[in-house]
DNA sequence: GCTTTAAGTTATATGCTATTACATTCGCGG
DNA sequence: CCGCGAATGTAATAGCATATAACTTAAAGC
């Protein structure tokens, strides 16, 4: 299982770790020209095999996008962690979402294919796909860095991740330009940022004054 | 220039009004497959034309997306007004969100070809497609129903708009199923109305305590 | 009415997905 | 160390979509 990124060595019939090299190359044309640059055939033919060789290790089309798709919410939660563990004077909320928003702009392709494809909805329950996108959503309830009061985490980990989304697809858009630039992407996240902090603090406040008149 | 929907007449040369005709088909196709349903092909078939007189109308299929993409806007644009005009007990801004989520939910499909793809980015300036977003943007910066303080109305219309995104994407991620179900969307969405009210509010105050102070 | 032009047709080139039948190599048990 | 089965890759091909070129028909303007 010779571990090769690029082209098969000349002369030889087996690539050695054809699968993952074609995750990585797809990748890379995801990165430059969204879902729709993955080409079975181009890639097949970038990595030196034949059309039909990538079929021994994905069924379809589809299935080769949801392993790179799985792949890259997992370099995501490597970023995401990365960001989380390094010290600075910003919270692990703040740093975890400026993070995100940084990936989706800067790897626009990518992020698509993991947010704004029709994918992520269809990988079954417990798929890899799923896995890797529930690993990557537990990394912004840990960011939130508050006591576990019942669902209280998991619904404001959705707001701010819904609200950085939301960021990162009109910036996409162009709606940041022209009279709107005042507001730049990572003011207006940094602001989400603040007033789910402070939303969630107040919940917490509220549920706990809540229990102990109960008790 | 016969306003025709469906398939041209039997035993005539020209069908009458092609173009409208694609792009009302395309919709339809848009809105149970998605971007990737709309195939050129298939609609001249749909419509009793052969496959290469779409092309006398759009260059290519980028264009007519470009089309069909702009109808959307209008066709939103549209609902979100009536939804505004509509006497309530909810706020504007509530009405036009809570519009959104449930069109980002129920048309999916067209949902996605308007803010999940490269087609609106690529739109030039002064294209029918930017001038159908810009419109329905206004709409949003409308709903607020705030004084014009200098940009806080664009920022805050921002904010909103880029939360309500969020919220659709993640719920058609199927992350609002499971543990999470606890936050519906409709809830999570009236949360961001409330905060971005309020933020609103806050600042402008502050603006004008400034300007006061200024003067 | 004749001509120009818009709109549609047939035929064809090219590229992608996917399947089938066949070939090669790897690795493991004897 | 040999041979056999499973894994992996190849060649050939079917089917569908985009797009272009050359030709035809109808509509509109003078």
């Amino acid at each position: 299982m010779r571990s090769q990124l690029a082209r098969k060595p000349e002369n030889t019939y087996h690539h050695g770790d054809l699968r993952d090299a074609l995750i990585k190359a797809a990748l890379r044309e995801a990165e430059r020209g969204g879902v729709e640059a993955i080409s079975i055939k181009a890639l097949a033919k970038q990595l030196g095999v034949s059309q039909p060789a990538p079929y021994r290790h994905f069924a379809d089309r589809e299935a080769l996008l949801a392993a790179v798709t799985a792949e890259a919410f997992r370099q995501l939660s490597a970023i995401l962690r990365e960001a989380m563990a390094k010290p600075s004077k910003q919270s692990k909320l703040s740093r975890l979402a400026q993070a995100t928003l940084d990936f989706g702009l800067r790897r626009n392709g990518i992020y698509r294919l993991m947010f704004a494809s029709r994918t992520v909805s269809c990988a079954a329950k417990g798929s890899e796909l799923h896995e890797a996108t529930r690993e990557t959503f537990g990394l912004v309830i840990e960011a939130l860095e508050a006591p576990a009061v019942g669902y209280l985490r998991e619904r404001h980990a959705l707001k701010i991740w819904a609200a950085v989304h939301g960021v990162v697809m009109l910036a996409e858009q162009g709606l940041f330009t022209g009279e709107s630039a005042h507001a730049t992407r990572e003011e207006l996240v940094e602001d989400f940022v603040s007033e789910t902090k402070a939303a969630l603090a107040l919940a917490i406040k509220n549920a706990r004054r809540r229990t102990k008149a109960g008790a």
